[in-house]
RNA sequence: GCCGAAGUGGCUCAGUGGCAGAGCAAGUCCAUGGUAAGGACUAGGUCACGGGUUCGAUUCCCGUCUUCGGCUCCA
């Protein structure tokens, strides 16, 4: 912790740094906020009419350090809010900040070091010059002041800094890794994915391979939540406005809802969610308390209108499928239902090797009360359901954080916040308590007493979006998917063209157990097809020449490059067979 | 959507105000091999798209689309 705290100040001491550096090649220039951030620091500018760009970050770091040999100490001041009115009167930027500060009755320190003041809140170095040694800037970016899309547009500079010069290394060989196992570049390295400019932006194309593993995907979910009691359906992917007007859904999902289209006397709509069309299977017919909890699952096309700059490979798109699951519980199921549901995405992080703590972790998603225009308005159905869930993570011992304003509009909700290669965050699956959809769309079942009562919805994701889990896959297995999820599981090699016959016989014999295997029969030499299937993360090579032919085996090698000898083909099936079965990788 | 950058054969990338380049991949032929790239030849491009400047634009300018890094938003 005290160590998370100095490399916080040595960070956010470099970007009072960068600030220094940019004031000085730049005159005219404000700078607004510069904090530590987890893998370094940024500060954001107003550079006015001057356009920077990302070559001018080397001059800047040369600044960096010829200021740097004058900057002894952090002299911190205590002014008063008239002071800092004064000092800060050209940088509307401090000079906000400065008025907050006063009206927070917090004391208002200013910093300086050689030429450079700055208005600051504290957290620095003692001795810059000797601790502020080893950085780097990383990045050039658009940020607005504040955060809100309505303010004015900063220039940000993002850099990173490191006590060791070793660790600053090791960071910035990181990221290149990171490079290296982004989904996007696997996806078409392994011939996953494609986009097309006629098809649209957002619109991914999956290969015959990119769709073996979503299907791979799809029926391990389907065939565990049959197992585990939910009834899969199918139901339209569009649906009257009408329907969306009933929920609730449109005035809050206008914006990423596609348009409305007329037909006949119909205006239809692309469905953002399955929700209402679950609900009206639900209403087909009077409903006991026996029946209940009823959990209807569905792989759910779905629609959302992100903007352009929102999207990102299989990770953000405009056409989703989701793994999505309503329950329909009487309120006394509820707590039950929701922990069954985090067993659910429990178990199937599992089967990714996805460990808790690590690789994801539990979000408690609240709404708040005051916002009026983004909840729906019912302080003490708001107050049960989140502490409802609350009373779940608690009852079940899991560790998890609250965060504010994150919640759906219906009600709060338990997030499975997953943790990419490169650290940042995704929610990945969710499970939402809704006490808003009952009335809107007057769910009832009859209760013991004979009295109609009102269900608690549940609604969840078990493996969340099949696109954005198959982008997590990607980059967690750097495309060296299970033997189970591999496009292709088998490569046969033919040392010679005399060997493609008998190669062919293997085929039909692993088709036939279901492997999904291939022969490369092209006229390059072994070595040269070890590479391919090697490069393409084919999970294992059965290599056959006259040797084998003769003797009527296969010799093995895997992807890893081990060379498991010669064996029988029955043995060699067998064990993959086993793999595939138990899910291992 | 906003700020910034980029778009050149299937892929990775050079390059230029005056006939468009490489490596890999592909095709043909030779080689028929023993656990990570055998050799030769051939073909393949409206230089994202639309407009403008120019004798001439892939190159310069404007617009559009797409992609990338961020912001905002989000499954």
């Amino acid at each position: 912790m005290e160590n998370d705290k100095n490399l916080d100040n040595l960070r956010h001491s470099c970007a009072h740094l960068l600030a220094a550096a940019v004031l000085e090649l730049w005159p005219g220039t404000h700078n607004a906020i510069g904090p530590a951030i987890e893998n370094g620091f940024y500060q954001d500018f107003d550079f006015g009419d001057v356009k920077i760009v990302e070559e001018d970050l080397g001059k800047i770091e040369q600044k960096m350090r010829e200021i740097l040999a004058t900057w002894d100490n952090f002299q911190i001041k205590e002014v008063s809010a008239a002071q800092a009115r004064k000092d800060f009167a050209y940088n509307p930027y401090k000079l906000e900040l400065a008025e907050e500060f006063a009206k927070e009755v917090k004391a208002i320190t200013e910093t300086v070091q050689g030429n450079f003041l700055d208005l600051c809140k504290g957290g620095h170095l003692e001795n810059p010059k000797q601790g502020i040694k080893h950085f780097k800037l990383l990045s050039l970016a658009g940020a607005y002041w504040r955060g809100s899309e309505k303010n004015k547009m900063l220039t940000r500079i993002y850099g990173t800094c490191f006590p060791t010069q070793k660790e600053l290394d090791g960071y910035l060989n990181m990221l290149e890794e990171t490079k290296k196992r982004d989904h996007r570049k696997i996806g078409k390295e392994l011939g996953l994915f494609v986009f097309s400019n006629l098809v649209g932006a957002g619109l991914p194309l999956l290969t015959a391979k990119g769709a073996t593993v979503r299907r791979e995907l799809e029926r391990f979910i389907v065939d565990e939540e049959l197992k585990r009691g939910y009834q899969h359906v199918l139901t339209p992917p569009l649906a009257k406005v009408e329907l969306y007007e009933t929920s609730g859904h449109y005035p809050y999902y206008k914006d990423t809802m596609y348009p409305p289209m007329n037909v006949e006397e119909e205006k239809l709509i692309l469905r953002p969610m399955t929700c209402p069309h679950h609900f009206m299977l639900y209403k087909s017919q009077p409903r006991s308390y026996k029946e209940l909890p009823i959990r209807y699952a569905e792989i759910s096309p779905q629609f959302r209108y992100e903007r352009s700059g929102e999207l990102t490979g299989l990770m953000r798109v405009r056409m989703f499928t989701l793994s999505d699951a309503h329950i329909i519980c009487t309120p006394e199921q509820a707590k039950q239902e929701i922990k069954q549901a985090l067993n659910l995405t429990d178990f199937v992080n599992k089967t990714f090797g996805l460990v808790k703590g690590k690789n994801y972790r539990f979000r408690l998603s609240l709404g708040d009360r005051n916002e009026e225009k983004k909840y729906f308005k019912d302080d003490v159905a708001w107050e049960k359901a989140e502490n409802t869930l609350r009373e779940v993570l608690k009852e079940n011992n899991e560790p998890f954080f609250e965060a504010e304003n994150e919640a759906a509009f219906y009600g709060p909700k338990i997030d499975i916040q997953m943790k990419n290669v490169s650290g940042k965050e995704e929610t990945a699956f969710t499970v939402q308590y809704d006490f808003v959809m009952p009335k809107r769309f007057n769910l009832k079942y009859i209760d013991k007493d004979g009295k109609e009562k009102e269900p608690v919805v549940v609604h969840r994701s078990s493996a969340g979006a099949f696109e954005r889990l198959m982008a997590f896959l990607i980059e967690h297995y750097k495309g060296a998917f299970p033997v189970w999820l591999s496009p292709i599981q088998v490569q046969i090699i033919p040392i010679t063209d005399r060997n493609i016959k008998h190669a062919q016989n293997i085929l039909e014999q692993l088709n036939s157990s279901n492997i999904r295997a291939e022969i490369d029969v092209r006229s390059e030499t072994m070595q040269s097809k070890i590479r391919d299937a090697q490069t393409q993360k084919i999970p294992y090579m059965l290599i056959i020449g006259d040797r084998e032919e003769k003797e009527d085996t296969v010799a093995v090698r895997t992807r890893t490059g081990e060379d498991l000898g010669t064996m029988k083909l029955d043995q060699i099936l067998d064990k993959i067979i086993k793999e595939i079965e138990l899910k291992s990788s």
